[in-house]
DNA sequence: CGTCTATTTGAATGTACTCAAAAGCGGTGG
DNA sequence: CCACCGCTTTTGAGTACATTCAAATAGACG
């Protein structure tokens, strides 16, 4: 299956879109393999697009003053990531996204969306339920980053996303969850010693 | 000025409304008045409305394991809130919402969301604007969670929220800080002696 | 095979928490 | 109007969870 296919298949599940409406819509896509490691948008860029993930991994990052790293989200098949704050206002991105392992992407501009919700507006409604549904990841991530230990927010990691776990190296789980890789060890170390 | 006219003069900063569209919309709606320390949802209760605050402050919390709540946001005039998971799949809240001073809100009940978006669709764009910024706003919050320390946390909150420092116990700023009320005690007491 | 990066391990340190008690503050009733 | 009660805030001592730094080991990739 081609990418314009499995997005267009992803779609069917929010709304229903007739053979014109998905013309226009993947017309206005781009498509892109990149190659584990490749950049998407670099903090401090202006961010031109969201970004769908059809095969692979993206990591959405800040860097701290002190220039440490921060992964604030991994993005699987059928997710999407983007600057929102960065592409909405066409200011420089806070955040930095690429690829941690090989990755097939679909890129949609911003400058394309206003367009697209005029020409189908059932793009508003998907977008909506979209957006809808990463407020609740968000909570939940706000909330289990308050409540639990270190060691609690990497078991429950690993429950959630068992697959992650064997595909990203293991200082990026840490730098997710918020401890440093010494410290995930060491905890790695004491739950397999049970 | 009435809550009804309020909240239709914030909708009109998104969406252009005719008077009927209008009408129905104020229509859906419950307005309160409710006083300090109401609860409008309790954890375990199935959520049934989103809140818009016309005015006062309220406060979306979970409570965990041990018992201690943690503040997740806290909404001011012109804000929404809500439990929207447990309001789109009518299950049991996580989060429990209550007024932090006297508040005016308005209520948007869940089950008439659907037949609102039918009805006037411009609200799909609304509610997609509205959980756009949202998530820039949650973004934001967990960036600073795991870049800052416990005393730049409090100072951009002072920052960013000069109001909410006079008007909410300083307990529930600790919270919404992930902090203890003992240890940002100590941060006051220290920036005071600069 | 060698180099470069990721992971492990250990010791010392620090940031923030727990527990306990005192002080402050606001409302209520005598 | 003042005394008392409950709750919030402050203060201090001891502790714990997690970090930092350094060095050794293991793994991945050309």
């Amino acid at each position: 299956m081609t990418s314009d296919e499995r997005i267009l298949q992803y779609l069917s599940r929010y709304i229903k879109l007739d053979k014109k409406e998905q013309h226009f819509f993947t017309g206005l896509l781009d498509c892109q393999e990149v190659k584990k490691g490749t950049p998407l948008l670099k903090p401090g860029e202006i961010c031109r697009q969201q970004y769908f993930v059809v095969e692979g991994c993206l990591r959405t990052y800040t860097v701290d003053e002190q220039g440490q790293e921060h992964i604030i989200q991994f993005s699987q098949s059928d997710w999407w990531t983007s600057d929102l704050y960065s592409g909405l206002t066409q200011t420089p991105a806070e955040h930095g996204i690429d690829a941690v392992v090989p990755s097939n992407i679909i890129m949609l501009p911003f400058e394309k969306m206003e367009w697209l919700y005029a020409e189908v507006p059932k793009f508003e409604r998907f977008f909506r339920i979209l957006y809808q549904n990463a407020i609740v990841s968000h909570f939940r991530r706000t909330r289990e980053s308050m409540e639990l230990t270190a060691e609690e927010r990497y078991i429950r990691f690993t429950e959630r996303y068992p697959d992650l776990q064997q595909l990203v190296p293991q200082k990026h789980i840490a730098s997710y969850l918020n401890m440093t890789p010494e410290f995930l060890s060491k905890i790695r170390h004491k739950l397999a010693h049970r």
